[in-house]
This record gives C-alpha cells, sequence and structure tokens, in this order.
DNA sequence: GCGGACGCTGAATCGGCTC
DNA sequence: AGAGCCGATTCAGCGTCCG
C-alpha cells in the first residue's frame, strides 16, 4: 500500500536534514490552531520525538469530522447509521495518524489513549498504516464513575497503545527509571492512577473546562518512560494542555494542536505556571546499558583483579586464570578453553550467553565478589 | 453489508422455530472435530446463548528467548497461531465471527478473549459485522511472566471483549450476583486474578497439554455474569476445556469446536471428572432485599473455600451450603435460612449481629477453620 | 514434620554495535 | 547486509529436596 513506508526509507529520507534544521523549523511551546489534521499539515517530516493523542472518544460526531478530502461528514441524524459512522470515524482516524507518523522521527514513538468505544478502530488501523505495538497499557482508576443503572460491569479503565513506526524500528524506553519508579519491579501494564479532580482538574466559575481532562501523573509516567530531556512531544489533541503541563515540567519541548479558543487559552495560562524541575530533580536512574563501557582488561590493567589470579563461578564449579590481557585461560575435561570472560563462561555452561561480569567471582580477603564489583570500582575511581 | 442482520430481522427469523425445536437439535456436552468455521456451519441458527471465544492471538514471535539465567522460554509456536498477514488473520477472523453471530440468539452475549497482537483486529471486526460492545474487561495477572530483556512493560494481562447482538439487543446481566462477589462493590471492568498453574494445569508426562489454558475462575466469573442455569455455551476454540468444565459446574450445557485430537481428548476426560455444583450452590443472589451485606464471594471465587461445600459453626451446632456467588442456604427446623454470612450466622444465633467471618467455619483436610483465614489467604494471594 | 533453599515456568511480537 | 562479539536482563507461584 502506497502510505505505508519501510524504516530504512524513513531513514534514509531523515538523513537529508540534519536535526538541528528540523528542530529550527518547529512551533516550539505553541498551540497551533484549527483543524487537527491541517495543522499537523504544516508541520516538517520526521521532526518529533514522541506523538500523544488523546483522540475524540465519541462515535456520533456531529459538525466536528471531516474526511480526508475536506468534504463534511454529516453524521447528525435521528437515524444516523452505526456503520456509516464507524466508516466515517475510521477515515478521521487513519488520516491523522497518517500525519502524526510522518511529522514522527524513525526512531520515534506514538502514544494513543481511548476506550472500548474507539479504541479497537484506532488499533486496527495504526497496525494497518505500519506501526508497530510495543504494549498496550491499562490505565486503571481508583476512582471510576459507578455503573447507576447496573446494567454493566463498572467502566473503570482505559486503554493506551504505544508503538514504535515499525517492527524493526528503534524506540526509547526508561528501563531503569520505570523500575525505579515502581519499587524495583518492573513497570507492569497496567496502571493504577487516580482520575483528574481536586486542584489538579481545571475550572472557570465552577465548572469544568474541559470534560475529559487527563490527570498529570498518566502523562509524567508516559513521558518519563520513553522520552528523553529536550525530546520535543507533540499533542494532536491538546486539550486545556496537560500533555504540555507536564513536558515542560520534565524538561521535553512540546507542540500541541488545537481547535477551540477555550481550551488553548486556558492551556497557555496553565502551562505558563508550570515551573521545570530543576537539573538534579530531572536526573533519573540509568540502565547499565547506559553507563560507559568498560573492558574487563582495563580492570586487570589497573590492578584491581590481578594477572595471574584465578576467579570462579559462584559454586566454585569451574576456575580460570585471567591473563594479562584480560582474557580467560581454562583448563576443562575436554581440553583448554580460552577467550573472553563472556565467551568462557558460555562455553562452560553450554550456554547461548553469558554475561561473564556476573558470572565470574574472584577472591577479596576473605570475600568471594563478583568481577561486577570491581568494574564499580574501577569506574568510581575513573569518574569524569 | 451483505452480512449485517438487523436485531429485528434476526428476532423474526428466529420466532419460526420454537426454542425446544432448535435445543433438540444441538450436540450439547460435545466437542465438533475439524475445522473451526465449519463446524459452526453445522450448527442452527439463533440457538445458543453465550459464546465465549479464545482465538489465536497471531503472536508473530522472532527467535529464541532466554531467560537472565540462561535458561530457554516455552513460547507459543504451535501451527494453529501461524497466519501470513493481517489480511490473512482478519479474513478467518471475520469468518468465525458471523458464524458466531448467526448460531447465537438474538439476545445472547459473545466473549472473545485476546493480547494486543489480534484484539484490535477482533474489536474491530466485531464492531463491523453489527455486535455492540457493552464491556471489555482487563484481566490482570497477579503473576505474568516478566519482561526478560528489559525491553518494555511487563505484559500482565489480557482484554476480553463482551458484546452483545447489537445496540439495541436485550442480553443477560447478573448484576446482583457480580456485586455479592465483590464484596457488595459493583464489579469493575478490571478483574485481578492469577495464571493457571498448579493442579489445575493439564499436564501430561509433566509436560503441559495445551500451552496457553485458562484459568477456570476467569470463566466461572464470565458464567456466572451472563448466563444463567440451562443456558448453553458455545466455544470455537475448545482447546482443553475450560470453558465446558465451568460450564457443566455451573449448570449450563455446553458445545465446542477443537481441531486437535489431543486437546479433544484431554478436554473430554477433564470435564468427565468434573461434578455440577448442587442446586442450593447454584442459586445466585437475585433481589436487593435478599442481599447479603458482605464479601464472601471472591474467595469462594478463588476456589479457597468451594461452591457446594458446608461450613459450620465452632461447635458444628449449624451447617450451611455455599453458593456459587458467596451466599449461604441453610435448613433449619424453623425453614430455609439464606444470606450473607453474617446475616445467616445472625439469624442462626437469634443475635443482633453476627461477624460471619469468625463465625463460621470451613474444612481444610483434618483441620476446621475460621473462614477468616481463608480471606486471610485470599488477601495474602491477592495483594496490590 | 517443618522451614528454607533451590529449581522450574508462564500467550513474549524481548539488542546493539562493529567489521 | 550478515556475521560476530559484547554483555544486559526476571516475578510470582508452586513443587521438591534437604537439614
Amino acid at each position: 500500500m502506497g502510505v505505508i513506508e519501510t524504516t530504512k526509507q524513513r531513514t534514509e529520507r531523515a538523513a537529508k536534514v540534519t536535526p538541528q534544521d528540523v528542530r529550527a523549523l518547529l512551533p516550539l511551546g505553541q498551540i497551533l490552531d484549527g483543524d487537527c489534521i491541517e495543522a499537523l499539515r504544516s508541520l516538517p517530516d520526521n521532526s518529533v520525538d514522541c506523538v500523544f493523542a488523546d483522540p475524540p472518544y465519541n462515535l456520533q460526531l456531529g459538525g466536528d469530522l471531516n474526511r480526508p478530502d475536506g468534504s463534511e461528514v454529516d453524521a447528525v441524524t435521528d437515524h444516523w447509521d452505526q456503520f456509516d459512522s464507524f466508516k466515517a470515524y475510521d477515515e478521521f482516524t487513519k488520516a491523522w495518524l497518517i500525519e502524526a507518523r510522518r511529522v514522527l522521527k524513525p526512531d520515534g514513538a506514538l502514544w494513543v489513549i481511548g476506550s472500548y468505544h474507539n479504541i479497537y478502530r484506532v488499533g486496527a488501523i495504526l497496525q494497518d498504516i505500519g506501526f508497530w505495538i510495543l504494549n498496550d497499557i491499562v490505565w486503571r482508576k481508583t476512582n471510576p464513575m459507578p455503573n447507576f443503572k447496573g446494567t454493566r460491569f463498572t467502566n473503570a479503565h482505559e486503554t493506551l497503545i504505544w508503538a514504535s513506526q515499525g517492527e524493526k524500528a528503534r524506540y526509547q524506553f526508561n528501563y531503569r527509571a520505570m523500575k525505579t519508579l515502581n519499587d524495583e519491579l518492573q513497570m507492569r501494564s497496567d496502571w493504577v492512577l487516580p482520575i483528574c479532580s481536586g486542584n489538579e482538574r481545571l475550572k472557570e466559575n465552577g465548572t469544568k473546562v474541559h470534560p475529559t481532562q487527563k490527570p498529570e501523573s498518566l502523562l509524567y509516567r508516559v513521558l518519563l518512560a520513553t522520552t528523553e530531556r529536550g525530546d520535543v512531544v507533540l499533542d494532536p489533541f491538546f486539550g486545556t494542555g496537560t500533555t504540555g503541563a507536564v513536558a515542560k515540567r520534565l524538561g521535553r519541548d512540546w507542540i500541541g494542536c488545537e481547535r477551540e479558543d477555550v481550551y488553548r487559552d486556558a492551556a497557555y495560562k496553565r502551562i505558563a505556571k508550570e515551573l521545570p524541575l530543576d537539573e538534579s530533580a530531572l536526573t533519573t536512574m540509568q540502565s547499565k546499558r547506559a553507563a560507559p563501557r568498560v573492558a574487563f582488561g582495563a580492570v586487570v590493567e589497573s590492578g584491581l583483579i590481578k594477572p595471574g589470579s584465578q576467579i570462579f563461578d559462584k559454586k566454585r564449579r569451574w576456575f580460570a586464570t585471567v591473563r594479562a590481557d584480560g582474557s580467560l585461560e581454562c583448563e576443562t575435561p575436554k581440553g583448554k578453553l580460552q577467550g573472553s570472560i563472556h565467551g568462557v563462561g558460555k562455553d562452560l555452561q553450554g550456554a547461548p550467553s553469558c554475561n561473564g561480569w556476573t558470572f565470574w567471582y574472584y577472591q577479596d580477603g576473605d570475600e568471594m565478589k563478583p568481577v561486577d564489583a570491581a568494574r564499580e570500582l574501577y569506574r568510581l575511581a575513573n569518574e569524569d
């Protein structure tokens, strides 16, 4: 299909323009007025890191809806047809998703939130046009509205879809920050968060400004998990600007689209009051992947683990001699093994792979310690 | 679209045959062999009350996955989960959904379970052909498989869609039984249940018979919520027969479709061992007036205290039968008492009030334990 | 017999860089 | 572009075995 572009093609096209060039063209910190699809069309290709979208849920869309060709959908009839309505909603959804995909960088990610009324339409279409679902997330509301008539289950959750540009596309996931946030357990796909109420809920003369204002805690988790400081977040259905407020607080840049004056005004006021967190607050836990790489040889060279000494696995089943260049030598019944701490560990266990840093131990006085402890010491001693 | 029939048309067509006529034509308690769509075609129109479907998820897994300790994950690589494309999967999905819709009575309901790999396809298609979504339900797993590589959120839930035949169609919802089961709070759209493991998991020579066996507690809640005694439940992807086993226990009739001999054999054996709960256990709370004040249902659902079993006071002066929704029934010289554990305890003693949790005991092996002990166990197993 | 250590496993779209 | 290498990464539940 013509709308689908491979990750490779996108990467090549993106490479023609430098990131600095593109960033300079972006209306950072602005809310684009007018129709969302038209507004998206004004933005350059491959230019934002994250799209967060909270599209309309209602399938009886009234005058809010234009087909991709610009014609207006007449959905307001007494006998409006369910199937016509799905068709119109699908066209609208496909149009904004295609624009979002164009604007998003090849290694950017899309978030969409919805309920059972629309999320199956949205999910199927985003898969159709080439997005690759990474997770779906359930926002479990601590305080949902009850089902007053007792006719169904209390609708106590909404669904978010997180998707990359394609199956092979890269994406940002701050694993360590999420694990830290969740009490040292992996963050799960179900998030328990209260709905937006109290002081956080924007009100004008006692009535809520926007009917579906999302809680900041939800955006906080989304942005902390899948963006970095300085990233650009685009929200095509900006409303009263929850995305912008949280982005500003977390040191991310933002762009919004919103056609209603009332919402835009409220959002600008709200975001102006928001203060970015300072440097130290924004520093999050980094995974080992992001730590500077240290060769085992450097640890040996530094003397933390001595050449000629023996290292061994936790149960002392295997012993190996450390050589001057950081390679290992190990006598086995089947012959002599030699190689890296990883390779020898792998071969000894007959495993598909091995992290030598945690597999091997060395003797330090009375204690045995994983060689990873020596790497830690090395990093501390050689910090910039 | 040709495949769509209005609720009115369906009702008129159904009226030509009496319910007794249709029921006599049904292969109750049988697992139909062969292709699911062909098998469904052999069933008459408008004849079953509920369809529960656990279709292939179309996982599209890449290479092997190893745990951090090097062991290999036993993934779902069965041939029945392989499809060439979204298009092929969609065609398959539409075909079985259309047949399910034809077989289902006009006031029947459909349940489908899936993950993010397939549920958006399924949800959009069932809307397209005229089903009307009543709720989506999130099964939050207490013990999901972790994300070993630290690349995404732990995939800790699956999604169920519950749909009627159309926007105006009637459907069965046992509101009172659900509220009783949930400690006198409305049952929510997120259900916290463990995955199928331990003795419940069917094994042959130490290996699991089916890679994706669902927990009985999940089917228990589905059938208790949306079917009545004597209803016919059809499962087009029967597997090892969880739907049939729970249907039999709850006094519902069932029909299955399954093309794998191994699964059919295991299912027949399993269901043969299952005993239906007796009359009193199956009588659930119907009206508000008879409503028990307390929540004992979740303990019953979890299997810690079995529906149909007897509980008794410390001195074994009184005995009561536990019903499927957590209410009690007790024969006395003065007549039959029914209600919550608290209400029945109170009436038996002629006391102004009674804490049923400490009044009632259940037999656990050789020991008798207060039902509060089972509540403790339940809390421990379901801590948030 | 009991408590703790250890082992196994579950619907999973589960790397990234260099050469 | 594919192969090779480096090395990061897991939670709850249940069963078994050992002291």
